[in-house]
RNA sequence: GGCGGUGUAGCUCAGCGGCAGAGCAGGGGUCUCAUAAGCCCCGUGUCGGAGGUUCAAUUCCUCCCACCGCCA
């Protein structure tokens, strides 16, 4: 028994400058099995997710498309959560940098900085690149153009605020040095100390609105707007609603967040000064993920073929896209997607491993039944039993580093173990047997276990089939309710009892007694000859002193009660289906 | 240019001082409950190259080559 764990976990938000891809559609999917397995765990799960919508791209990209920028913001937006809707993403929040509860925080942090004196304003010049958002220092520019767009550079002198990020360099290395795991995979934390091995440097926060109108303006100088990632990281405060809320007191302290790593940087260096300087905890781990690389290039956002990717979800369905991208990618490198790959993974994985062992246990299952007198489990099947705790060892293990490829692998070599089982314990040569029918039970009592077992563990990962696979096991397990015609021979009250009533009823091959709650509705010579449906499978059970061997089914609504009849005839004992 | 990473079976990768491993693909066999699925069997690969340390190196060290990342 672990305690119940409280967990915050957030994605990034994203950028409103292009329609949801691959690569956020992977970011989102991991969160969403992270969130939902430890939810399964019995941790308290926040789970936040949300879109970054401010800047001159958004800005340029609205003039272009003739509308306004929140306009064109809340479109993109709306496709971010339509995406996550069709992926049954279970985030218990979506931000927006637009909206006035991130704003409200923003300015509040930005304020607070400034009167305690972190934040100053200083006068600078440099190439700046207007593609970029960005100023360029000399050595990093091609022939007098940008490196990146090629394009003229403009010589740009002004005024901006800056944070005092450098004088948090030591605190920060020691760390990082301190916590192993602040940054993980290890390959980032080492990139990050490798980083910070060079003098830091301030960090500009604000752009003037000369320059840039579409921003959360300074709260101590309007004629400048927030720049970037003051802007962006603190949407992981906002949405708890920020220092003093409820909601924010209990969850950020344990908050982790998810990243790809291509904003590392920002996360793992501004972000952690950003708080300390704010007097916050900083979070507990930054879990860093590497690319898709699609096609043998690079995967870039402004490439069609991150969308097609997407597209397959379509194609194969929900949770073969999310098993793929979590099976496929080792966490923190780079992987291929491509389709070949994809059907690989489906084929081998989904349909011959899961889909097969499910379609044969459902049959065994239906077809044999677990009821009977089963035998006493025997070394095959407390290995089994076995196996599966130690799978759920291993996937905890896995899950608590991030490691998705690794928790399913541990799942599918349970998987293994159970379709060798059923081939070693050869249920149906046990059915024609029977002799062995104590041994058969017990062989598909196990099996139905291990379904049950698949059907929760599969849960994080392949929410559709395995709430499929939980119904299978569960239709397995209860016993099947067996129903018949009967005709009531005898009626009388039970005695000191207001509502029983005694029956006696005939099966056409034999008369049971059944006591029914029926007293109060129905006197005892309305009954005797009526035609009723009853319940024959049940165990004996003892109602005011009087045996009962069956139940007569009954509805009853606003008081009343009815039992049912037939319209037709039929002979008691007749089936019911 | 500086720092770091990677290079292992056709493919994807694990191992990281003690007789080279897994999954997939491929070949063979077998069962019939099952989705032409399952299960069993089949791998001598200069562990990128060259040197070195060691009784012993894929594993540690040095140099070189190739690719990648971060920084400039």
């Amino acid at each position: 028994m672990t305690a119940r764990s409280t967990f915050y976990l957030t994605t990034p938000i994203y950028y409103v400058n292009a329609a949801p891809h691959l690569g956020h559609a992977y970011t989102t999917i991991i969160a969403d099995a992270m969130a939902r397995y430890r939810r399964l765990a019995g941790d308290d799960v926040w789970f936040l997710t949300g879109t970054d919508e401010h800047g001159d791209k958004i800005a340029q990209a609205a003039a272009r498309a003739g509308v306004s920028p929140q306009a064109y913001a809340d479109e993109i937006s709306s496709a971010f959560r339509a995406a996550w809707g069709g992926l049954g993403i279970t985030h218990n929040d979506f931000i927006r940098t637009t909206e006035p509860r991130h704003q409200k925080v923003v300015q509040a942090i930005l304020q607070a900085l400034r009167d305690a004196g972190e934040i100053y304003l200083d006068k600078y010049g440099g190439n700046y690149c207007f593609g970029c958002e960005r100023f360029y220092t000399d050595k990093e520019i091609v022939d007098g153009k940008c490196p990146d767009h090629r394009t003229p550079l403009t010589y740009i002198e002004e005024e901006n605020y800056f944070f005092k990020m450098s004088k948090y360099q030591g605190w920060l290395i020691e760390h990082i040095e301190r916590h192993p795991d602040f940054i993980r995979p290890e390959r980032y934390r080492n990139e990050i100390l490798g980083f910070l091995r060079d003098p830091l440097q301030d960090l500009s926060i604000s752009r003037p609105r000369t320059r840039l109108e579409w921003g959360i303006p300074l709260p101590f100088d309007d004629t400048y707007v927030t720049y970037v990632w003051f802007d962006a990281l603190i949407n992981y405060v906002s949405a708890l609603g920020g220092p003093g809320d409820a909601r924010f007191e209990k969850f950020w302290p344990h908050v982790q967040h998810l990243i790809g790593k291509d904003i590392l940087k920002p996360h793992a260096v501004y972000w952690p000064c950003m708080l300390k300087a704010a007097g916050l905890p900083v979070y507990t781990h930054l879990n860093v993920h590497g690319y898709w690389n699609i096609g043998g290039g690079k995967m870039s956002k402004s490439v069609g073929n991150v969308v097609e990717a997407l597209a397959l979800k379509d194609r194969y369905g929900n949770d073969a896209f999310r098993y793929f991208v979590m099976r496929e990618m080792a966490f923190g490198l780079d992987a291929a997607f491509s389709e070949e790959a994809f059907v690989g993974r489906l084929n081998a994985d989904l349909a011959n491993d899961l889909g097969n062992l499910v379609a044969r246990a459902t049959t065994l299952l239906a077809g044999f039944g677990t009821g009977g007198d089963a035998g006493a489990p025997d070394a095959g099947d407390q290995e089994v039993a076995r196996a599966a705790a130690e799978a759920r060892r291993l996937v905890d293990a896995a899950m608590e580093e991030f490691a998705f490829q690794r928790a399913l692998a541990e799942i599918w070599a349970f998987i293994g173990a159970v379709n060798r089982y059923v081939d070693a314990t050869q249920p149906w040569a046990l059915a024609k047997a029977p002799a062995r029918r104590g041994r058969l039970a017990r062989v598909l009592l196990t099996l139905a276990d291990a379904l049950q077992w698949l059907g929760i563990m599969l849960g994080p990962f392949l929410p559709d089939a395995a709430a499929k696979i939980r119904v299978a096991a569960g239709d397995a397990r209860a016993p099947r309710v067996e129903l018949r015609v009967a005709e009531v021979v005898a009626a009388e009250p039970v005695p000191k009892s207001k509502k029983l009533l005694k029956l006696t009823v005939s099966l056409g091959d034999e008369q049971r007694t059944m006591v029914a709650g029926i007293a109060e509705h129905y006197a005892p010579a309305d009954l005797v000859g009526k035609k009723v449906v009853v319940v024959v499978n049940l165990e004996p059970a003892k109602l005011m002193g009087v045996e009962s061997n069956g139940m007569v089914l009954a509805g009853s609504a606003d008081g009343k009660l009815a039992i049912l009849t037939l319209d037709r005839d039929l002979p008691p004992g007749a089936k019911v289906r």
